[in-house]
DNA sequence: AAACCGGGGTG
DNA sequence: CACCCAGGTTT
């Protein structure tokens, strides 16, 4: 429909204009891909070479099977379905359970049934459908790979937008907005791009490009066809796209923390948590036990000792492997004479960096000393089930921007603050963790991963 | 909208 | 070894 050459748009999507990625950037055209893709296009079993009429059979076994895995997995299977059903009406009027036993291996045995039914529907109506629409209504055959099969097979101009083309075309144009949804965007840009002439070569193109360039991790933007217009790299951001919110599973759980400062030397009363199990020997300041339905107004049964125990305002949240963990914090100051219930210590101030605490106890920490407020929730609340209000992005690695302002407990070098960008809402972003100071990301010499 | 499927890759 | 990945179908 719409010609390749149009303005990459970004539109709506970032809400605080960044001056970098404000700078000029030329639009990204299908030609320079595509020239790439003639120079370092994978050879793949099921890839017409140039200049042959691709099979739709081999097209359409290739996209469903690589549904769910890599190219290397496909492969073998890939060869053992054509050796053993040559044709699409080979593989209809074999008996089911050849079918799964070819399949075997391979896992989601739904879809072997749903690609066995595929083919005799399809071996019924002579022929595979040529367009959008007609391979749409087969089974197993959605959005994705009717539209791959409509560009590869037919040279239909049709986007094919998986994951791979997602990370490319979210980086391309900078898309902020949240997946699942952005993928409506995503379609548009990336239909936008579609060339006329090539549009198979293309869709395979952006495939390839995702597979080893655009890796998830660390791309490889050297070398990049679309270097120059792409709006995340400009802005040394594309290792966070696709944005997503991070799935935070299990239950949530709720506790109260309890900062103790002894007055005049300063110092925070500190445990050490039992040997065994989640944070194993770590340190904290002494808190109550984390349950679904703590109430936080029945916290003072858990303290340490008396004291004229603050609540202070907001949360600190943190995200567990398996659960979500939400806070109170209570602080109190008490007199210098104050000595240390049993099996608990205060820790000077100094000291403090010789204490084993996890994130989450210096986020408590931070908290203790620099309360921030609970953030009103406003905007579109896109409710996850246990913790809501918790948008977590992937993490961002680049670039530290400048660590808040405030108190910090324990000084230690450069902090590295993982600021996620500003979302519409004007969800905050608690736990400016400080001090972790823990090894470097780990800079491992990665060839990139074959997916896709 | 989210759970599920189930093997592979990653840290 | 726990976690994530990614389409399509199902609930």
């Amino acid at each position: 429909m719409d010609a390749s050459a149009r303005r990459g748009k970004d539109g709506a999507s970032s809400p605080v204009p960044s001056p970098v990625t404000d700078a000029p950037l030329p639009s990204p055209r299908a030609d320079d891909l595509l020239a790439w893709y003639d120079r370092h296009r994978r050879v793949l079993p099921w890839r017409a070479l140039p200049g042959e009429v691709p099979d739709p059979y081999r097209v359409w076994l290739s996209e469903v099977m690589l549904q769910q895995t890599t190219i290397a997995a496909v492969k073998p299977y890939f060869h053992k379905f054509l050796e053993r059903f040559p044709s699409v009406e080979a593989l209809a009027a074999a008996p089911e359970e050849a079918v799964m036993a070819a399949w075997a291996g391979l896992g989601y045995y739904s879809r072997a049934r749903n690609l066995h039914a595929c083919a005799k529907a399809v071996a019924a109506m002579g022929a595979f459908p040529d367009t959008l629409v007609g391979l749409r209504k087969l089974p197993g055959v959605g959005a994705y790979t009717a539209g791959a099969i409509a560009a590869i097979a037919f040279d239909r101009p049709e986007a094919a937008v998986d994951g791979n083309v997602e990370r490319v075309m979210t980086r391309l144009h900078a898309i902020e907005t949240l997946m699942p949804a952005a993928r409506a965007e995503v379609r548009v840009v990336t239909q936008d791009l579609v060339p006329r002439d090539r549009p198979g070569d293309f869709a395979q193109a952006v495939m390839d490009l995702g597979a080893t360039i655009c890796t998830p991790k660390r791309p490889a933007c050297a070398l990049c066809p679309w270097l120059a217009p792409c709006r995340a790299r400009a802005a040394g951001t594309q290792e966070t796209f696709p944005r997503k919110l991070k799935a935070v599973k299990g239950t949530l759980r709720k506790g109260a923390a309890f900062v103790a400062v002894r007055a005049g030397d300063e110092a925070i009363l500190l445990r050490t948590r039992p040997p065994e199990g989640l944070l194993g020997a770590m340190a904290e300041p002494p808190m109550s036990p984390w349950e679904p339905d703590y109430d936080p107004a029945q916290a003072l049964l858990d303290a340490p000792f008396d004291a004229r125990w603050k609540r202070l305002p907001g949360l600190v949240r943190h995200g567990f492997t398996h659960f979500p963990l939400e806070l109170t914090v209570f602080f109190a100051r008490v007199a210098l004479s104050t000595s240390a219930p049993t099996g608990m210590r205060f820790t000077p101030k100094r000291d403090l960096d010789n204490e084993p605490l996890p994130g989450v106890m210096k986020k408590v920490l931070a908290h203790a000393f620099d309360p921030k407020p609970e953030p009103v929730k406003r905007g579109r609340p896109k409710a996850l089930r246990a913790i809501p209000d918790t948008p977590l992005f992937a993490e961002p690695e680049e670039e530290a921007p400048p660590p808040p302002p405030s108190f910090r407990p324990v000084p230690k070098p450069a902090p590295r603050v993982a600021a996620p960008p500003p979302t519409d809402d004007g969800e905050g972003f608690f736990g400016e963790m400080e001090e972790t100071a823990p090894p470097e990301a780990p800079r491992k010499r990665g060839r990139p991963k074959t997916r896709r």
